[in-house]
DNA sequence: TTAATCAACTTGTATAAACAACTAGACAAT
DNA sequence: ATTGTCTAGTTGTTTATACAAGTTGATTAA
């Protein structure tokens, strides 16, 4: 791999710099933050350079501002993680487990009938499957069953996949950049072989998530059937119905039907 | 009400007209989008005014850029609702049902103990609790048992709620504004009187959101545990999960670890 | 042919300056 | 007491400029 690395830009770190100072509980809920100006100083940049830093802020939920008035804390108890599911190693981390994982199965096929069509391949392509079981602190937690495009997979493919997240293999080793994941998320009973995997009982209920995951450039990466134990492990998201950026700039405004 | 009328921003106005050519099919997915200096000529405005509305259009996904090369069209297929939930009559209207409800129960009620720590409000004030079952052509999809604060909800509180949603009726009859919702998704067992209300055999899985909704200034407005026919419904989410702000500049990258 | 270099493009970051829109408080006039 | 006005401070938008960093294709040198 390539050196790849950037020089770290100057909002970036002013970002992070007020990051901590939120996260370390410097401001109460509603707190006056501080102004452009007052950043404009401390730092000694241009106001450009700080906006785009408090930017970030803002999209990730810490900060919000009023025309006028000045720049605020959010109320720390809505935020964070506010769009995607939580990955399994950040709620492990969250909770203070320790992650791993166990390989079931793993080999290379040809694809099933079903993942044809879904992937878009073709019938000569081949296939990684692959079939591991995931623990926080040694307590069984998902079983992942994922069918992966071998050209994309091969030079990870012998690597030690019980201890190291796919993810970052892939990151790591190839040049392949993840993109958007499409997942449903529905209920089912615990049959065999969940009932073992798992250590749940016959008929326990368990959250079943698919996934299909695509590389950036669109094309597809992974097919995933994920089933989780729901008593351990819950998805959370958070949402914000009405509040697409710009609804006040006289549009029409289309949110009235949302019922979730 | 005062006039509250915003000159619109130039760049907002950028926003659109782009967004309208994109929309109409002007260009194929990978297709080379316009150059900053192109658009700078085309518009006659500086290039911060073009990045502002062409950053818009990133985060909404529509474009991508990529440094050196230039700004691209995304591919079509993914996209549009990218991290919300799906709400029901939203739903309903993809799948062509027809969607109605069934008032099971409604009174005023005291705050439960749970709820009193959850929503943050005092023994003293008083709650709407309301059951209703929510159908999709006649058949029976999800159980919704929420409690609403009365001040808020009392407007509406001797309206038709079988034919209407809920959230339709607020924002059309008082001036709440409704903002961020939390939402837990676990699975559940189906027992008495999930059985007799959505027909199904005990036992059954079921799909279990527990939501919190607070009002736009911050407020609690609602809580809510809705139980979901999991052969009836999924849920459905889409995330970018490595495309943060900025990912690659020489930090620890926290997105090595994700494993979904 | 192959490799290295260069030139012309692209997006990314940063600066300095200015004005518009809005808010809150002080103050004066009614 | 209420109203209006002014002022200082805030965020919002826009301009013009400059250079850094990465890509691509053409040209040149080996």
């Amino acid at each position: 791999m390539a050196d790849h690395s950037q020089p770290v830009p100057k909002y970036y770190k002013i970002y992070k710099g007020l990051l901590e100072q939120i996260e370390n509980g410097k401001f109460k809920p509603h707190d006056r933050f501080y102004s452009d100006t007052e950043l404009v100083e401390k730092y000694e940049v241009s106001r450009g350079t700080i906006r785009e830093a408090v930017k970030l802020l803002i999209q990730e939920g810490y900060l919000y501002r009023e025309q006028g008035k000045g720049t605020f804390v959010t109320s720390p108890t809505i935020k964070q993680e506010s769009d995607k599911l939580m990955g399994f190693t950040e709620l492990m981390r969250k909770y203070k487990k320790e992650p791993s994982a166990k390989v079931i199965d793993k080999q290379v096929v040809a694809p099933p009938e079903n993942i044809i069509n879904l992937m878009d391949i073709n019938e000569t392509d081949k296939l990684v499957y692959l079939v591991r079981v995931r623990y926080g602190d040694g307590q069984p937690m998902i079983i992942e069953r994922s069918y992966f495009v071998y050209d994309l997979f091969k030079p990870i493919y012998d690597m030690d996949l019980q201890s190291n997240s796919i993810y970052e293999l892939v990151y790591e080793h190839t040049d392949i950049r993840l993109g958007e994941a499409t997942q449903y998320i529905s209920a089912v009973k615990a049959k065999q072989p969940e009932i073992n995997l798992l250590n749940v009982e016959q008929g326990d209920p368990l959250l079943l998530m698919t996934r299909l995951i695509h590389t950036k450039d669109g094309g597809f990466f992974q097919y995933s059937k994920d089933v989780y134990r729901s008593d351990r492990i819950n998805f959370t998201t958070t949402t914000e119905p009405f509040e697409h950026f710009h609804d006040d700039h006289g549009l029409p405004l289309e949110l009235s039907d949302n019922s979730w």
